[in-house]
DNA sequence: TAAGGAACCTTGCAATGCAAAGTACCTTTA
DNA sequence: TAAAGGTACTTTGCATTGCAAGGTTCCTTA
C-alpha cells in the first residue's frame, strides 16, 4: 500500500542532477527527511540491480573518487509509476482523516 | 520516516465510528486502500497493547459476536501526532516530487 | 608516515505487511 | 441433530525495509 515512498524520493533526486549518496542525503535533510547511509547504500544497489539506475565514478577535489548515480529509461518510468501511485494514496489518505463526520 | 500511515488510517477510521475488523477493511477499500486480515489484526492488538484501542464484544444477528474497537484518551493523542507528521512528510515529499528544475 | 576525514559497503536486528492456515461460533438444511 | 457453510477472529512464517554499528579504502594534511 505505502511501499515505495523513500525509492520516489530518491529516483527524484537523481532525475533533477547527478548525484552521490551524500549529495542524496542532503538534499533530503533539507526536506526534513532523515535517511542514513545504512538505508541508502543497499536502496542505491538494489535500483541498480533493477536497472532503474546507472552509475558512474567522478574524482573528487579531496577524498575518495565519488559514485555519482543517473536515472535509465527504465528508472524514468518507475519513478512516474511510484508518483503516480503516491499520489493516489495521498488522496486516499486524506479521504480517510479529513472526515470528521463524526455525528 | 514514513512510519505509521496506516496505523494513522485505521485510528482514523475507528475514531469516527465504532467498527469491527471486517468494517476497517471495508471501509479502507472504498478509499482503494488494501488491507487484509493478516495485516490487520496483528495491528489492532499492538494498538489495544500500547494503550491506544480499547475492545468490547457485540453480538451479531448472524455469525459470530464482533469485536468492536474505540479510540482511548491516548489513541485520540496518538493520532493527532500521526496526523500532524503524516501532513509534514507529504509537504516534504511534494518538495522533492514537484520541482521540475532539472536545469 | 601517522592521523583523520570522506566515501563506500556490509552485517545483523527489529518492525511491518502479507499469504496461508487454523480456530471458534452461529445458522441453515437435510 | 448432525453436517455444511459462512462469518469472524487469530496465528505462523516469510520477504522486505529501515537502521545502527562496524568495516574498508582512498586521499590529504601535519
Amino acid at each position: 500500500m505505502k511501499k515505495g515512498v523513500l525509492e520516489m524520493c530518491i529516483l527524484a533526486i537523481i532525475s533533477r542532477e547527478e548525484v552521490y549518496a551524500s549529495d542524496i542525503i542532503e538534499r533530503l535533510k533539507k526536506e526534513n527527511l532523515i535517511v542514513v547511509e545504512g538505508t541508502l547504500y543497499p536502496m542505491l544497489s538494489r535500483l541498480k540491480k533493477a536497472g532503474h539506475l546507472d552509475h558512474f565514478w567522478l574524482e573528487s577535489q579531496a577524498g575518495p573518487p565519488r559514485k555519482y548515480y543517473k536515472l535509465t529509461p527504465s528508472g524514468e518510468e518507475f519513478l512516474n509509476q511510484l508518483t503516480e501511485s503516491w499520489n493516489t494514496m495521498v488522496q486516499s489518505v486524506s479521504g480517510l482523516t479529513s472526515k470528521k463526520s463524526k455525528q
